[in-house]
DNA sequence: GTCTATATTGTGATAGAC
DNA sequence: GTCTATCACAATATAGAC
């Protein structure tokens, strides 16, 4: 499909990100990745050696452009939040297209721990200075001393979990494709002022 | 391993419990099963048809115990506050043993939504019925209106996604065993803290 | 109920012609 | 670079003896 496209070698990784995404590892098939980008299966192997060298290829794009998001919001000179908005805005928009993709990231993770260090080192993303930041500005804007490990899962859960429980929410709570929309368009406001409340009743508890 | 403990059909459930949890769907096999069983490979399908069987028995093992702590919790006449902290004790203390679970009927959601409204039903379990405890509960004691939806999102998010998060945790973020525990028993009490000055806040911004 | 043997199909990977 | 043909093995599942 599209076989005019760019090249071999990419649309044989964008058809790799199709199949891997939904499938994972284990449940991908290399003819299944073959067919879906229009070439012989060989290809598929003169290109990516095997089937690790493809997946890992797959998994550090998309660990990568997670990662580097993150990284961008929490180190734009936007407000606390600002950044909020803009991480909720990026995980509704562009997660609700590619709805496989945080789940498969996460089950990456579970299965190549390793990759992550050294996709740290290739994006020069430091941990230390994402959290530094993230202390910094709660200070400045909120006048607010906070261990920002704590809030930044706190940010990262209420952002992501509800992407990634999407069939549960759809199922339990029998949603549509459109509520769940809605619902998750509310989130853009609910969630940002759920957090500032929390943050100013904490401040209301341990300033004095 | 075990051969003499509980019946063959026991034995190779828990064999089955272990693999899949670990390997998901795809990932496990067959033989792997019936080694941890103790048993041969024939034995498990004998009392398990073919592959989809057992799995279909493990997952609704998995799902229907996580569904059920929920609803039990949320049923309870604890306070408000108790129940976040009972529901946070369940999934830090449970499931940092069992830590493949969440992942695992995460993926199963995906795989087999078809499975969630079966579930419902056996275990005798009602959405609404959830929210309105919920809804109810907020308002007396803290006398606040909310919509409980959004709310319970929120619980969940806080509560499920650091323990599925643990991978990107310990790696990122450098932390050993310890370290980890550490974290997680810090969140039995900021996790509720933070939820209570969330929906204090939402009184002050809306209640006038 | 439990075992051995085997059928059957699927799948990653490579050799080699063009 | 791209294709055909094929290897080698893995995996689910079943038949049938005991």
């Amino acid at each position: 499909m599209d076989k005019n496209k760019s090249t071999t070698e990419e649309r044989i990784l964008e058809a790799a990100k199709k199949v891997f995404h939904s499938k994972g590892f284990d449940g991908a098939r290399m003819q299944e990745i073959a067919n879906e980008a229009g070439v012989n299966k060989s290809l598929v192997h003169y290109y990516y050696r095997n089937k690790d060298t493809l997946f890992n290829a797959v998994f550090e794009d998309a660990f990568g452009r997670l990662l580097a998001k993150l990284n961008e919001v929490i180190l734009s000179d936007n407000t606390f939040v600002s950044k909020i908005e803009l991480f909720l805005n990026f995980y509704i928009t562009f997660l609700s297209q590619n709805s496989y993709l945080p789940l498969f990231v996460l089950n990456g993770l579970y299965e190549k721990p390793e990759q992550i260090k050294s996709m740290l080192a290739k994006k020069k993303i430091s941990p230390e200075k994402l959290m530094d930041q993230l202390r910094n500005q709660v200070r400045e804007e909120l006048h607010i001393d906070i261990e920002p490990f704590h809030l930044l899962i706190n940010i990262l859960s209420l952002c992501v979990f509800p992407v990634l429980a999407k069939p549960l929410i759809m199922t339990i709570f029998g949603y549509s494709n459109d509520q769940l929309g809605q619902f998750y368009q509310e989130r853009q406001t609910t969630v940002p002022e759920f957090i500032l409340n929390a943050l100013k009743g904490y401040e209301q508890n341990h300033s004095k």
